[in-house]
RNA sequence: GGGCGUUUAGCUCAAUUGGCAGAGCAUCCGGUUUACACCCGGAAGGUUAUAAGUUCGAGUCUUAUAGCGCCCA
């Protein structure tokens, strides 16, 4: 066996060993197998792997893992995304840095240019994911806009017009000025800005002016109207008289409505229909004039008069210029309020009148809510419930239109009637009969697709195999920051389509995140590159750092020294594979053998590792993977390794035949089981080791899970040796604190009389392996104390360790006055506890007994030392 | 403005129904002990943000306050 872990060297081996063998497809399970099924969230066709990616590939690939493992029809179906508006900005940006534009190459080409881009980037993320580990079936891959998923999004479009719930009309829409298109209420960021409140003077007819406050002046020129509040006594009266909008001289309404926050600004509202989501409504309610007063690319239009053709910005000075001149300003303060922003490009989006396409979404959204109300789909962590309810009960109608090239277009043909040339409408898979049809340029919303995806990519609408069998899937494992985008969308449409939720469960994890909680990016240079990651570290690593650095729905702050830890475990472990691996001696029957062959050790740790199990079972069951990972690492680092690993050097150095086969096949037992439950955390080295101890079975990945063996789980025994280690971290405390030479081997005595201190006696492999000492002698009990010693006190038993020349009495002396001092303590605490009536009456059975049996305990203890403190008062 | 989360060791985070607050990293001391120096042994480090309440018992439950973060207006 190697003596270090090579996996530069094993973890392609491995993955292509793995993927050959079919064990990344459901069909490799045994026949009938219920199946397990996780459609992959997919990424950007053309992006590469990020931290986050990492992360989903981390917890999906290892709940797929262990559900195989559990013998499961594991699916977990891969696949990418087209991402319309991110993949367009990127060939776009391609084209600039030509020379040319995606107007310049036009329609066709630009078309060309970017599935070209896709075939040559599109392998890129996928290849990546493999170096994780990730065990998809890379057979039922599937792409957004390859023919099955583009017909699927036909059938749901035409279906949805069909049934009265796709509609086409112009609305107030969030429009995007650089990417000229469209985009939906949750494609805008709103964050607070630093910005300038501008005051001005709004003439009113018979020569009065009112005080208006604007931090967006150029809208000035597409008002409708002026507002005051009813109530209010300062302008109430003007309520029906006309004012003149500024520099264009336009008349328009001064109307009262108690939507005018008196307090803001000074008092008065302007009331911009054609740019502004509240003023639209305002409008709405006192039949106002709509004006718009913006070209596609925000520069001004015919309806800003002298100002048409300028820049929104321009515009803003231009303007104010002007009615400074024109003494219509007051004056202008910083103010901070929250601006709108392209979640894509960045820049502020602008309210503008467009005709788009719309779904009808509260019928969709009633049966989204029912249904997790219902349990038939059930949200981790919980309380992301509230948050979905919240949001699918105010929900507003989705506009799925997106003026982009790069997508499914939508499949509507226009004629022209009356002069409109959209004055008929025909949605179909085909242009109509007829001479004159042209069909529609606007694509559909990239999440309208994806929110197909997990029936969409196995055949729906087809009545696949596949779909029968897989559909509805198990488990949606995706980040929070896409609840509404993808996972409320995706409920809502497999329920309207398929009348079955998509999968059961959600869930969630949390933003990976730098230290201190600042997001990861590439121009702040802290981003961890999970490629960097792999190369230097090797997959592994990574994925036992992320799987338990975080909680379900709690974002996590990365801490880089963790990496280096997981590592270091992962070596730790092959070290203790190769210990075993040296240690066996030809053929060695599986499994533990019977408890009654077996010593205090061994029943001990068979004992640990069976709770081990039922714990990681509980775990996983609710979904802590990170603590189920941090529970094995403290089993195999603070119990296996440390004390039983280095207790059975005594049996398979010393030991009979016999022994030496029992306690190789505690081991072995023992090994197997840790490999098998760390799997799906680390699937390279498990499997690699695991052929490094004899095995049953073909490989790890296709292993049994552990079932833990209730029988094996021993109270008495685990008490027992619990006090014995305890016993050994007082002797090495002892040693360190009289500065024993670690690599002296000392005498340690106890007197009889104890059944614990001649238990001990008979496994003298614990003290002499643990803390170097001679095996435990034992006195009568009517012998004198060993001169010249120091006595370390645990329980009813009694070490002395003679350490001629080393012990200072009267260091011996604090030395045990200070433990006296604590047992003392700890004594009080007990004693008030279980002197209190309510404690005994109340408290759970178990926890009185508990604090009752550490009260014998602590008293034997405090006997103990202070007859010794006695004893040593008469010493000269 | 409404909602949700969060505040635990110097830093990053844990803590199964409420039952003696734990890890990793960093710090200090000591070690080439035949699986591992990618290691081993020992030490130090905490009024669990603050204030009340419920309870025999609160990091955990309730209420209020403050800081930080996110979501929705």
């Amino acid at each position: 066996m190697p003596r270090n872990f090579d996996f530069a060297a094993v973890e392609p081996r491995l993955y292509g060993w793995w993927q050959a063998q079919g064990w990344f497809k459901p069909e490799c399970a045994a026949d009938g197998a219920e199946p397990y099924v996780i459609s992959m969230p997919p990424p950007n066709v053309t992006g590469s792997l990020h931290i986050g990616h990492a992360l989903f590939t981390a917890l999906e690939d290892l709940m797929i893992r262990y559900e195989r493992m559990r013998g499961k029809a594991a699916l977990w179906l891969p696949g990418t995304d087209h991402a319309g508006i991110a993949t367009q900005l990127q060939v776009e940006k391609m084209l600039r840095d030509e020379g040319t534009s995606r107007e310049d190459v036009g329609y066709e080409e630009f078309l060309h240019r970017t599935w070209q881009w896709k075939e040559e980037q599109g392998g890129t993320i996928t290849r990546q994911l493999r170096r994780l580990g990730a065990s998809c079936d890379w057979d039922r891959e599937r792409f957004t806009l390859d023919d099955g998923l583009s017909n699927a999004v036909i059938e749901a479009f035409i279906t949805l017009w069909e049934q009265g719930l796709v509609y086409r009309g112009p609305r107030l829409v969030n429009w995007s000025p650089g990417l000229q298109t469209a985009v939906s209420d949750l494609e805008v960021e709103s964050n607070e800005e630093e910005v300038t409140l501008y005051y001005f003077r709004y003439p009113v007819e018979g020569g009065a002016y009112l005080p208006v406050a604007t931090t967006r002046p150029e809208t000035i020129l597409g008002d409708t109207a002026v507002a005051v509040h009813p109530d209010d006594e300062r302008y109430r009266h003007l309520i029906g008289s006309r004012a003149t909008v500024p520099i264009l001289g336009r008349e328009i309404p001064i109307i009262g409505d108690d939507y005018v926050d008196m307090e803001f600004g000074a008092g008065a509202l302007k009331v911009t229909p054609g740019h502004d989501f509240s003023d639209y409504e305002l409008g709405r309610k006192h039949g106002l004039e709509l004006l718009n007063i913006l070209n596609k690319d925000a520069s001004m239009n015919d309806n800003a008069g002298l100002y048409a053709g300028l820049d929104r910005y321009d515009c803003r000075e231009r303007l104010w210029s002007d009615m400074e001149a024109a003494g219509l300003t007051i004056r202008t303060e910083p103010y901070v309020t929250r601006i709108p922003r392209s979640q894509r490009g960045g820049e502020v989006v602008e309210p503008m009148m467009s005709a788009q396409w719309y779904v009808r979404i509260q019928p969709l959204a009633d049966k989204a809510i029912a249904a997790v109300r219902a349990g038939r789909v059930k949200i981790v962590p919980e309380r992301f419930e509230k948050v979905y309810f919240h949001w699918l009960e105010n929900i507003q109608d989705w506009c799925i239109s997106r003026q982009l090239w790069w997508g499914h277009r939508i499949p509507a043909w226009y004629r022209e009637k009356d002069g409109d040339p959209q004055g008929e409408i025909y949605v179909g898979r085909e242009a109509p009969a007829g001479d004159g049809w042209v069909m529609e340029q606007d694509v559909l919303d990239t999440w309208f697709s994806s929110g197909l995806w997990p029936f969409s990519t196995l055949g729906w609408p087809e009545e696949t195999a596949d779909l029968a069998r897989y559909y509805p899937t198990q488990m949606m494992e995706t980040g929070h920051d896409i609840l509404f985008f993808w996972v409320a969308r995706m409920i809502m449409m497999g329920l309207w389509f398929t009348d079955r939720p998509p999968f059961h469960t959600v869930y969630l994890h949390g933003l990976v995140r730098a230290e201190g909680g600042a997001k990861f990016s590439k121009t702040l240079g802290n981003a961890i590159d999970p490629l960097t990651v792999v190369d230097e570290l090797g997959a592994d690593p990574l994925r036992f750092t992320l799987i338990t650095s975080g909680t379900p729905g709690n974002d996590c702050h990365l801490d880089e020294t963790r990496l280096d830890h997981s590592f270091r475990f992962i070596n730790k472990i092959w070290q203790m594979t190769s210990f075993i691996n040296m240690n066996l001696d030809g053929a060695l029957e599986l499994g533990a053998p019977p408890s009654d062959e077996l010593d205090l050790p061994s029943r001990w740790i068979l004992s640990r590792m069976n709770r081990l199990i039922e714990n990681v079972q509980y775990l996983f069951d609710i979904f802590q993977y990170g603590e189920a990972g941090n529970q094995i690492l403290a089993f195999m680092w603070d119990e296996f390794a440390p004390f039983y690993l280095e207790i059975s050097k005594g049996a398979l150095y010393e030991g009979n035949e016999a022994q030496k086969t029992a306690t190789r096949r505690v081991l072995v037992q023992l090994q197997d089981c840790c490999l098998r439950l760390l799997h799906p955390f680390m699937p390279f080295m498990t499997e690699e080791a695991w052929r490094y101890i004899p095995h049953d079975g073909e490989a790890l990945i296709i292993a049994d899970w552990p079932q833990a063996d209730a029988d094996a789980i021993d109270d008495d025994v685990e008490g027992r040796m619990a006090a014995y280690l305890e016993l050994v971290r007082e002797i090495r405390n002892t040693r360190a604190e009289f500065k024993v030479d670690p690599g002296r081997r000392i005498r340690a005595i106890a007197r009889a009389g104890s059944a614990a201190t001649e238990d001990l006696a008979n496994n003298d492999q614990i003290l002499k392996r643990l803390c170097n000492v001679e095996a435990l002698e034992l006195l009568p009990l009517e012998a004198e104390e060993p001169a010249n010693s120091a006595n370390v006190v645990v329980g009813d038993i009694s070490v002395y360790l003679p350490l001629e020349g080393m012990i200072d009495i009267a260091a011996e002396r604090r030395r045990l006055t200070d433990e006296l001092a604590k047992l003392d303590a700890q004594l009080e605490r007990t004693e008030k506890m279980l002197g209190n009536k309510n404690f005994v009456e109340r408290a759970r059975a178990d926890v009185v007994q508990r604090e009752r049996n550490r009260l014998v305990d602590l008293k034997a203890a405090r006997a103990q030392i202070e007859e010794r403190i006695a004893n040593l008062g008469r010493l000269p």
